[in-house]
DNA sequence: ATCGTTGATCGTAGATGAACGATGCGGGGC
DNA sequence: GCCCCGCATCGTTCATCTACGATCAACGAT
């Protein structure tokens, strides 16, 4: 076995394999660009668990934060959305 | 929010994200069919850990078992495996 | 310089995942 | 009947996720 692409298939799935990943990612899509107040407003969670989420979604690649004075503005990474969705087609 | 399918989705994504239930998967896909001692073989698992990463991807639907005498066939859910596809595509 | 706002990080608690060995169970073969 | 094979399940251990409040760092405004 030891299939190079399992790992990276495993690691973008699991990206967004919770409810409030999916909603972040969903929500970005279609926005473009979001401050993560705006996302925080739009969960039911507490600032610090969409923090963590955020984090867990920057490390796959999945999304992109710069941050822009006090605020960070996070959008999609469509390179690394495009290689999930060519990875998943591709099954 | 309350995205009725961001929870499905988080489902499908979390049964695909990991790197051995992706190997099943896969393996799956591509043998049609596949004697449950076939995929142990082809793992570095013991038998019973994939056992229960089977009984995941069954929960997920994404696969389905029926047993054939002494043994357990396993064979890919289209329908399910559409859906995922149908999911992602659609971010 | 101080303060308020924004977001990341720390620390913690509870729940769940991943892996294994051992055991249980049903079906065939002797 | 008895035993072996194939697979599921149980019980355990260790690690990780998820969520939260509290705290910290950076920046702009006053």
């Amino acid at each position: 076995m030891a299939d190079p692409t399992a790992e990276e298939f495993a690691n973008l799935a699991w990206a967004i394999a919770h409810p409030a990943r999916v909603q972040i990612v969903r929500l970005l899509i279609g926005r473009e660009a979001c401050v993560c107040g705006e996302i925080v407003a739009c969960l039911p969670l507490a600032q610090s668990t969409v923090s963590q989420h955020l984090k867990i979604l920057k490390e796959s690649g999945l999304i992109q934060g710069e941050v822009n004075g006090p605020k960070v503005c996070y959008c999609i990474n469509r390179v690394q959305l495009e290689r999930l969705k060519a990875l998943v087609t591709g099954l």
